[in-house]
DNA sequence: GTGCTACGATACTGACCGGTCACGTACACG
DNA sequence: CGTGTACGTGACCGGTCAGTATCGTAGCAC
């Protein structure tokens, strides 16, 4: 309950060995990867701790529970996305057409790493069934943001039926993802772009 | 370990109250039904023995494990979903292309209806990282029988690429069911029969 | 110096986890 | 009738869970 510093304090106060990060961010990037890796309700808060080479202790003075410090960890991973997504945009201003393509481009690439477990919005939907855990909502928000800006981009393009094309390759996305984490890179996920390419074409030919 | 009737005893042995099913029943089917709403993790032994209106140690007389019972459970699934899938099939002997469009308005049925929380092989997936899981090889090879089913349909009803086509349609599936788990029924999913048609009428016309 | 801040160490709570042991009993079949 | 089987009861195991309380201390600002 008795938060202290928000982001990371103002400034760093102490730097015991050197430029050794923070207690809150070793802790939020030792949990963020374990979360991705292992999965939410497979990593406990001491191993996140120890993982971070801190204690349980000083989690618990960053982050007010282990629900809040998933939700936290869903935010963060939200901001980076629409970074990228926003980066690889702008390579291609005023064609939504290549957008689109560089979007499902990067998705593939990321799908083909072995490291890779699928997206972690999803996956976290998955294990969070609890309908009112704070990390719901991010996670809706998130998808609901993606399904918009899909539909806008469908719309630029010129497709004949904006918002269904956009849903279609919605699905893509998530088949992608979560079919890497059964059948591996060589499953159907590889495929993902090209699925997208054969939706797109479909809605802008000539009928 | 000690083992005793496999699927339910040769004929039951004793009929408590009427015809009550046997404890082993009991369990499995409340067990199937919240894994399935809850989530694997989510529910203890304690939990599933009780709801099924029985003890721990029936359960542990029947089953092995806690993740034997989860294999199992999958086990049953997958039977289910392929004998569903064959019906559906003989509806239409054949003919491959409208096999496969009632495999999808089977799915989008599926996926419209509240009470479904998506596929439940591709959740375990999610939920179960541990490699060595005895759940893991029956969700890969559920989800590789899919796959090859998928494309031996569209290399009968003529598609260019059958393999390709399949993985397309692949991903459309899994990408249905983990999106009604976030975005609900008025989510992309209900769109996944009509990608489905796309992709596939993409595949057959004459380029 | 004083005070404040960030952090580490350790012990602890109560609840729950999967899994086991020992015992009792109702019922079917020979 | 006795035997075996399926099942119920309740106590119990060691371990882990999220979360808390307490104390100590190193560094900064003033």
């Amino acid at each position: 309950m008795a938060k202290t510093s928000r982001i990371d304090g103002p400034f760093p106060h102490r730097v015991q060995d050197a430029d050794r990060p923070s207690a809150r961010k070793r802790i939020f990037d030792t949990a963020s990867q374990l979360f991705y890796r292992k999965g939410i309700r497979a990593v406990g808060v001491e191993t996140i701790a120890e993982e971070a080479k801190t204690t349980k202790m000083s989690l618990y003075r960053s982050f007010p529970s282990k629900d809040e410090l998933v939700a936290e960890w869903l935010r963060d991973h939200d901001i980076k996305f629409w970074q990228t997504w926003d980066a690889t945009s702008r390579k291609f201003p005023a064609n939504a057409r290549k957008q689109l393509k560089a979007a499902f481009t990067l998705l593939a690439k990321h799908v083909v790493d072995p490291q890779a477990r699928g997206c972690p919005m999803a996956n976290a939907a998955v294990e969070l069934t609890d309908k009112d855990h704070p990390a719901r909502k991010v996670i809706e928000a998130h998808k609901a943001k993606l399904r918009t800006r899909l539909a806008e981009m469908c719309a630029r393009l010129g497709a004949r039926k904006p918002r269904l094309l956009a849903d279609q390759l919605f699905l893509l996305m998530e088949g992608a993802q979560i079919s890497t984490q059964i059948l591996g890179v060589r499953g159907p996920a590889r495929n993902v772009a090209r699925a997208a390419e054969s939706l797109i074409e479909a809605q802008v030919q000539a009928s």
